[in-house]
DNA sequence: CCGCCGTTTGGACGAATGTCAAGATTTTCT
DNA sequence: AGAAAATCTTGACATTCGTCCAAACGGCGG
């Protein structure tokens, strides 16, 4: 067995969760770069420094290294939309906001997010990621409904729709966007602006 | 070469083009059950009575065999939706029926949409299925957009929204309500219908 | 009956895959 | 410094992949 060790005694802020770590990170460039499908183990590691062995010390199989990974996106990607909501005074100024900041998004990293729904695919088909995903899905579900729900707080109003109902829409806008993007249409980005800021007004029952 | 022949004389109602579609239907059997990253072609031929030899004498590659059955996917797809609208008197009317129909659509075959969503992220990474695809977004927008566009005249308004981003969410709804369903939630088909229903009023002027 | 031609088979090929193990290298501890 | 543990490389393995090809099959006109 060269397998990893059981109990690592020195190094106890884990440089071994560290490694992982960064091999994770190039799997997920690796991932967005060339698709669930076309992406095996050896051009993982070249996307890192070391050999494809490597990967089988820090990882029992592809399975668990890429599981990992879909949990590894979740941390970057529920701390980098946990700021949100922020200092919008009127229901109109945090519409916008939130418009510009997917439409950012989109255009910042747009390969990151075709991996994202690519692996949300996969975990129809491989139950081992459906957890891990689920988990992602949840997180950026709450995090449209602290938009939608603080939306109605300033317009003095309440949703009139699930929090499940909300993300799903505004997912739609979104997948559709990232598919009209990548497609070279220049429009993309502006028409998902505008989806999403004349979203929310639809979802909120009429203020007086 | 073995390859196709470039004419042939008997048979003229193509029996060539009937074995194709024979063997694209298997493939798209394989591909609902696998899933596009672990469909090889010869766990196709297993779907077939035939060996594997044969899906090179019928297809150059393995990208024209899929290409073909996206194609062969939307003829299905547009055929089954044709029909649509029908006959509702009352807005409402309408809305449940559309809701009724996605919701049976999901559940009658889940498989299928769960592989035409793989299909459409594959598009994002190989650009041979690009084309195809787009075709069978924008046939599945009208298909939307003709029940909007006749929710709206039935309730005597106009939509307020474009065509592309009531297709785009409208598709949320459904591919979260896919997800949930094949995870096993019990709601997710009688939410998907609710979520349907109240999505018709909200894209359209308020009705005087 | 033969020979033709479209069809189908089955096996072969090289390349690529996931996995594993043995050894080399580096780090860490005493 | 020397021993032990952790880390990393290298090459190999059995499979499986897409592709190709030679041979066999089968029906039909001569």
């Amino acid at each position: 067995m060269t397998s990893a060790p059981a109990v690592r005694r020195r190094t106890p802020a884990d440089k071994f969760e560290d490694r992982r770590r960064e091999l994770a990170d190039a799997a997920l460039l690796a991932l967005a770069d060339l698709g669930y499908a076309r992406t095996s183990l050896r051009t993982i590691a070249e996307h890192t420094k070391f050999s494809h062995g490597l990967l089988h010390y820090y990882f029992a199989d592809k399975v668990e290294l890429i599981t990992y990974c879909v949990r590894r996106y979740k941390a970057a990607c529920v701390q980098r939309y946990e700021g949100g909501v922020g200092d919008a005074a009127t229901p109109g100024e945090l519409a916008v906001a939130c418009a510009d900041g997917l439409a950012a998004a989109l255009a910042e990293a747009p390969l990151m997010h075709r991996m994202w729904y690519d692996l949300r695919t996969q975990s129809l088909f491989e139950p081992a990621f459906r957890d891990d995903v689920a988990e992602i899905d949840e997180s950026l579900r709450d995090m449209i409904w602290r938009n939608v729900s603080a939306y109605a707080g300033l317009a003095g109003t309440e949703p009139t729709c699930s929090p499940a109902d909300a993300y799903a829409l505004f997912d739609g806008l979104f997948q559709q966007a990232l598919l009209r993007h990548l497609s070279g249409e220049e429009t993309a980005l502006d028409d998902l602006r505008r989806g999403v800021r004349e979203l929310f007004p639809r979802l909120v029952r009429l203020g007086g």
